[in-house]
DNA sequence: GACGCGTGGTG
DNA sequence: TCACCAAGCGT
């Protein structure tokens, strides 16, 4: 089916007037609305996919700072880039920008296309992306569908699973040419303010009249909730190796995640996830002899680790439950490599470690005056308390 | 088309 | 408590 418009011409008249004056009531001031600079434009979309706006400001804020322009961020190196992206998660939209950024310098005079195909065609800018820059940054014509607008569409013409290509069109012969990035962030504000995934605020909404869903009472069964699996639990042990100077602050050995998949070359401990059946203790046991072998350290006394507290963390398609145990060792000669390094503690927070391994370090440092003394009088003793693997009080 | 990909807020 | 889900993209 194509060429066939649900709404009317008068309707769509209606609702470009109706969210025109809705938006200049009800629009937030967020950093980025400050500016009329396409690349804070393309910055704040990209941070904003899959994530709330509120956590967004200070990552945007300390990234316009440090890279102000396209020429900036592309000059920077990528541990740089995903540590300043830390926290921020789906690091895969960190590295991609930071391509991005390389191809507007070297393709593009270093300035943000208007094109929405030549958008489009950047890395990690999809159809949404590149409609929302197109539309706000340069005033183009096109539409910008994302969760919000796919849900307001959903009730405005009653559907309960439309499809992409039918929302793209609904919204393209929706938008007002008079002036696309506004009524574009109208809807998307409307859909975040109003027009709710549950209880949406119906009497408040200034595009009501028109709303096939609101008329046949509809609105809270569109569009039709997805159904997700259930999230696999993986419980992994963790080897923290600890080095303690005499005369400097102590250090750890830090791994860094292979080039693809999950948490993508972040750094971490290293850990083993546990096998069928098998111990956190002993898939910690595991990671510990790579990591000696990897970094040619050696072990102060071949004791029995001090646990320290689980790190239970939820990711989006996985549950892992992380149980770190910790030894000192004396680092050895000159291996190293790439994908290894001794770490100060207090230098954590310039490497690109994802929010779970963070919480171990935390761990680590309340209980690290202990671990001074029991140096000094032999790190071995009976250093065990509490069960292993607890998790997390 | 379904899945992999982070994290934190919310009812 | 926990399921849901937020200004999605790439494969």
């Amino acid at each position: 089916m194509n060429g066939e418009r649900i709404l009317q011409e008068r309707e769509i008249r209606h609702i470009r007037e109706r969210l025109a004056a809705f938006y200049e009531a009800n629009r937030r001031d967020l950093p980025w609305r400050a500016e009329a600079d396409p690349w804070a434009t393309l910055v704040s979309e990209v941070m904003s996919q899959q994530t709330r706006i509120e956590t967004v400001i200070p990552y945007y804020r300390a990234w316009m700072e440090r890279f102000p322009t396209p020429a900036a961020l592309a000059a920077a190196s990528e541990e740089e880039v995903l540590a300043l992206w830390k926290g921020l998660g789906y690091y895969s939209r960190a590295r991609r920008l930071h391509q991005t950024a390389r191809e507007l310098v070297t393709h593009h005079g270093g300035r943000v296309p208007r094109d929405p195909e030549a958008l489009r065609a950047l890395p990690g800018i999809g159809a949404y992306t590149a409609g929302a820059v197109a539309s706000i940054a340069h005033g183009v014509p096109v539409p910008a569908v994302d969760g919000n607008v796919r849900r307001v569409l959903a009730r405005l013409l009653d559907l309960p699973a439309p499809s992409p290509a039918l929302l793209a069109r609904e919204a393209g012969a929706l938008v007002d040419p008079a002036d696309p990035g506004r009524f574009n962030q109208a809807l998307m504000e409307l859909g975040s303010l109003v027009c709710t995934p549950r209880s949406p605020a119906c009497t408040r909404c200034p595009i009501a009249a028109p709303c096939r869903a609101r008329a046949e009472g509809t609105q809270e069964a569109r569009p039709r909730p997805i159904r997700r699996a259930p999230v696999p639990v993986r419980e992994e042990g963790v080897a923290v190796l600890l080095h303690l100077p005499p005369d400097d602050p102590p250090r750890l050995l830090l791994r860094r995640r292979p080039d693809e998949g999950l948490l993508a070359r972040m750094w971490e401990f290293p850990g083993e996830p546990c096998g069928e059946g098998e111990s956190p203790a002993a898939a910690a046991h595991r990671a510990l002899a790579g990591a000696l072998r990897a970094s040619g350290a050696t072990l102060i006394e071949p004791a029995s680790p001090r646990a320290l507290p689980g790190v239970d963390h939820l990711f989006s398609h996985l549950r892992i439950e992380y149980r770190p145990h910790l030894w000192q060792v004396e680092p050895g000669g000159e291996r190293a490599g790439s994908r290894w390094r001794w770490v100060g503690l207090e230098a954590l927070e310039l490497l690109p470690l994802p929010v779970a391994q963070q919480r171990i370090a935390n761990h680590l440092e309340a209980a690290l005056p202990e671990c001074n003394l029991e140096a000094q009088s032999g790190f071995s003793s009976g250093a065990r308390r509490g069960s292993p693997s607890a998790p997390d009080p």
